[in-house]
DNA sequence: GATTGACTATACATTATGTATATCTAATTT
DNA sequence: AAATTAGATATACATAATGTATAGTCAATC
């Protein structure tokens, strides 16, 4: 005879309770270790108070755990201003407050920088960040479109989408952390931006004869 | 009685030898590996033809190898031309220079991706890596105070010093390579450099007022 | 009251770094 | 020639982490 299944209010709610507290005991361990190489399920699961299967019952793996802590650091950062940002009539004030998002972004919570940290030893993870990266990109793509000139030749726009992609990233925006503010951080980001549009703007005097 | 201590000029040829060998093999490995997650002494061991200990004897730990994978690549890697860049006579060919130098630095061994990654997982080796860059950084500097008008103010030295450091890193330059070639990578960043240079030399157009 | 879903307890397999001890071999000293 | 020494090896062990397997607990649901 077929096992009778059922869904249970109560239970799924327990379980989304357990996870969420998972998730935020994984990010705190994330802030208060000095490195992602001691990042192990073990802490994170007695931080959250429940057994390292249940971690694995609930993500599957070190992977999917890290996924959902940047997922939720995602939808807690600020990044749903983009499309605020994006509907901007003046395309250069919209890529301003772009990289304005985009520095809240990577200084809000010190976890995201060890989740990049986590990129270089998990291929497939860092696939996955570079695709949530990927929203990014188109973002910048767009600007860059209603920024530029007609005259612009397609490189010199895939050069300055690529540079302002670069300049936005979280670790060009952690070298110009040391010694500065968030917000001076930004200024600087923006006057490279700028800089980077000046070719597609005024297209007479190319960079390199 | 004290124990009678020699040196042994066929022994130590052997160590060294022996030493290259197992550098060599690292690097191969590191290059050949998709990732630095599979990077093992046991492999690097086995493709030098040695055992796992003489590893250790020869380089302490996992990160005493790193590094000294690290510095020989940085050996072979023309860095030594940088002294023929910063004695030009314009410091603005030096920087295009410069920019080149780096360039060529990171795309001649892909070694060179893998190891910044295990900087993620090693905080000491990330400190190691850290203070070999303070020459570019240093290099950078110089050559700002010599293409800054004397109206430049500290903070836009200090600021074209960092983000001059930032693009010329290892981060943009893996960034900005795919579907580029090392020279038009070494293009843009050049463009991005010169555009980072405008306001130390026409201090008239602050770029955030 | 029987069953099911989430969590637990315990154990195990695997892989990696790093340490300890004894042994082997060829180069060097006496 | 014999003793010694440096470098490499063989073997074993300690530790820590990921991931899997199996059985058990307990409350919610049928």
């Amino acid at each position: 005879m077929p096992p009778r299944s059922y869904v249970s209010p109560a239970r799924s709610a327990a379980a989304a309770e357990t996870r969420e507290r998972v998730i935020e005991a994984a990010s705190r361990t994330l802030r208060e270790g000095e490195s992602i190489a001691r990042f192990s399920l073990d802490t994170v699961a007695k931080a959250a108070g429940v057994t390292r299967l249940t971690v694995y019952n609930q993500f599957g793996s070190r992977r999917g755990l890290l996924e959902a802590v940047f997922d939720e650091i995602a939808r807690h950062g600020g990044l749903h201003q983009l499309a605020d940002a994006m509907a901007m009539a003046d395309p250069c004030a919209a890529l301003d407050r772009m990289v304005e998002i985009f520095c809240s972004f990577w200084s809000r919570d010190s976890a995201v920088g060890r989740l990049h940290d986590a990129m270089a030893t998990d291929p497939e993870f860092a696939e996955a960040v570079s695709e949530r990266n990927e929203r990014r990109r188109r973002a910048v793509t767009a600007l860059i479109d209603r920024i530029a000139g007609k005259t612009a030749s397609p490189q010199a726009r895939k050069d300055a989408v690529d540079l302002i992609f670069a300049l936005t990233s979280y670790p060009t925006f952690a070298s110009l952390s040391a010694g500065r503010s968030r917000d001076e951080v930004c200024r600087v980001v923006q006057g490279a931006c700028h800089a980077a549009l000046a070719p597609l703007i005024n297209p007479s005097s190319p960079r390199n004869g």
